[in-house]
DNA sequence: TGCGCATAGTTGCATCTTGCAACCGGACGA
DNA sequence: TCGTCCGGTTGCAAGATGCAACTATGCGCA
């Protein structure tokens, strides 16, 4: 049967999850973050079929997260870029590298400052006044009531 | 065919995958965080079907992110309660969350700090002096070079 | 012009996953 | 004892996925 249609679902997380609630779509994505452009880039790196690498593009562009542009090479065929909205994924990617990372035991990967080289803060909220905070130290709550 | 295995992957977005990188396990995570622990509150509030929630509930349980425990209420049947390492899934649901939001348009909900009820601040990320950085200001580089 | 190769897909087919509905078994409650 | 709720399991039809083979177009080159 058709996969549920989560598109018109209340909560922003479901609606994030239809345009890329796939394993291969964040891996795209991520590969996306890491310079890759082009078709056989993504089919190489990732190791994974044509056709599903091919629907998987088309449903990236028509949900706004990447973009086709001429190859910057000249050649015929068309780059996939990410769009502003798919650079905004960023946090997410991070969010869960970070997670992926926690649990695992080894960390195999530090996000390092361009500028000066050191190691960044983990991400976390921050109060107002800068208090870190944990998921006990936050609510959320209708936008109406704010 | 089965779904290709990212277990052995080296990223750890890729193996966190393997974990919850379908939009049901997702879906599931949320409603834990939202205080739902029953087989019945999560079919009811996901309109997901009985044995799609039992295969993600053992997978979920199986991956470490839920635990069974006894119900609190004393009846026969068990509960499904975050691990440690599920509640570390907060960030990355938020992360989502925002993204959601952010390109949606209209925003629905608001994160705010328990404390001093206001909002709290947007998801990003910080340099070591406390500088924000978006993701141009970053590299990725392996633990071994830090 | 013709030949071989690379890129970027499409198509066919076998297998796996998803969703619905029906069924099951234990614990209650009347 | 009968009916009902809860928490599943089972069977089936329709997608989704993965592999391999095939196509289409352009390029370098002789």
């Amino acid at each position: 049967m058709r996969r549920k249609s989560l598109e018109k679902d209340a909560c922003p997380v479901a609606r994030s999850l239809e345009a890329v609630g796939d394993a291969w779509s964040v891996l795209i994505v991520r590969e996306a973050f890491a310079g890759k452009r082009r078709f056989g880039e993504f089919e190489r790196s990732l190791r994974v079929a044509k056709n599903i690498l091919a629907v998987r593009l088309r449903k990236l562009v028509a949900r706004g997260v990447l973009e086709q542009v001429p190859a910057s090479d000249g050649s015929v065929h068309q780059e996939y870029m990410l769009t502003e909205k798919g650079r905004g994924l960023y946090l997410v990617l991070m969010a869960i590298r970070q997670w992926g990372e926690g649990c695992g035991g080894k960390t195999e990967s530090v996000l390092i400052d361009r500028r000066d080289r050191k190691p960044v803060k983990p991400l976390a909220f921050h109060a107002h006044d800068g208090r870190e905070l944990g998921p006990g130290g936050m609510e959320l709550v209708p936008a109406s009531d704010a």
